[in-house]
DNA sequence: CCTACCGATCGGTAGG
DNA sequence: CCTACCGATCGGTAGG
């Protein structure tokens, strides 16, 4: 059933709020401060940890006063769940947009693929603004049951692109291992990387992705009648 | 030079407190409680963290009033350290006495040895008294400068036992990548399973053992001449 | 979104 | 190792 028919209010066009003090009111400040506030957070989150970040800490981080934070979010752990939630969306959004532009492309093997996941991975865990998909990884106790749930819906959007692709690649040969601890052990090898990876001294997320997928994948088997000497490019090594 | 010729006091047979109150004082009292400390911090900074873990809990649940761990630790932040280096030493003691004990029985070929150490590794994580490590991994931030250093040292002789295992590995070309980072990825593989596995419902350490190095390693290159066709045991999947 | 504030909790200590 | 306690900080709120 469409909801054409309801009696909808007026789309709310952007009027100028009538009771507003007179402070220094942008046009796009709506969601503004909350975007800040869900910034910091995520920074501060990262940084030091839920439970070592005072709500005084973010506020002040985002230019507010203390209290203020309470006004955009019922509570600090409110303000946790938006942060994964938020990040959430987005590595899936960008997870989503990756795939779609490399299969416009050319027509994509499931090693294609898989180097597409890994790649937006890596963006997604070190690349800018990457501090929200960290904090879902390694704060997710701080979460109340309630929250978890949601954000575990997320999760399994996100992994359900990756099923498929593992199964043909174990189908093929080049994934050894059931493909259910194959992605759990490949995520932990990845979402690792945000323990180590300096992007200063080490290598570039394509050089990162490029290892990952050389040491996990097998070569591809020779169909029967192929030369068997495929490309091996670790002759100089 | 020995100390056997310094006037060293009397050893200290555990003689009788003198000036000790009369309660039920065991006689292998000595470190105990602060064993009893060390123990439910790691269990309680494992389950909630360290920040959100209080001195009171950890007391409470060592069986003492809230003062009392600060007798035991001058801080807590020093229990914490504690812990991670009580955990490290323990874990390295294992690793070496698994290698040697491995090593006693056949020779070790490098796969041996990665299997010797990765099931040693699962163990560590996941096995029993397994609280210790897994708070080295994951409470790092909440460490200071100093200690930290400490507790790097003797990740690096942890370490130490790895790369040269490794670094075989790729000379055989069963181990594809630079061996430095397919060091970090196999680590973060590794230290994932403390966020997912579940004895209840997953499969034996043995058996992650196994997957783990079929997902990691490729079959052994043939020496030339020999018969290409090695064991596969994967024609039934 | 700020001001002013509250009750609770926390790490840590003195003194025994 | 306990008792009793302190100063500081914290999440959160009322009222504007």
């Amino acid at each position: 059933m469409s909801t054409a028919s309801l009696p909808l209010p007026a789309p709310a066009a952007p009027r100028r709020a009538r009771g507003r003090p007179p402070k220094t009111a942008d046009e796009r400040d709506d969601g503004n401060r909350r975007q800040a506030l869900l910034r910091a957070a995520a920074r501060l989150f990262r940084q030091q940890g839920f439970a070592a970040t005072s709500t005084r800490d973010i506020a002040a981080a985002a230019g507010m006063r203390s209290g203020s934070p309470f006004y955009h979010f019922d509570s600090k752990e409110a303000l946790l769940a938006a942060v994964m939630q938020e990040g959430m969306q987005s590595a899936l959004r960008r997870q989503t947009a990756a795939m779609a532009a490399a299969a416009s492309a050319q027509p994509l093997s499931a090693r294609d693929c898989l180097q597409v996941l890994v790649r937006n991975h890596y963006e997604v865990l070190l690349g800018p603004d990457s501090d929200f998909i960290p904090v879902m990884l390694y704060e997710w106790r701080s979460l109340s049951e309630a929250q978890r749930s949601e954000v575990n819906h997320q999760k399994a959007d996100y992994e359900a692109a990756w099923v498929p692709v593992l199964q043909a690649l174990h189908a093929s040969g080049e994934l050894s291992g059931d493909p259910g601890l194959a992605r759990l052990m490949l995520f932990g090898a990845l979402n690792w990387s945000v323990q180590w990876y300096d992007p200063a001294r080490q290598a570039s997320l394509d050089d990162l992705t490029q290892t990952t997928l050389q040491l996990f994948l097998k070569d591809p088997v020779a169909p029967k009648g192929a030369r068997t000497a495929t490309r091996r490019s670790e002759v100089l090594e």
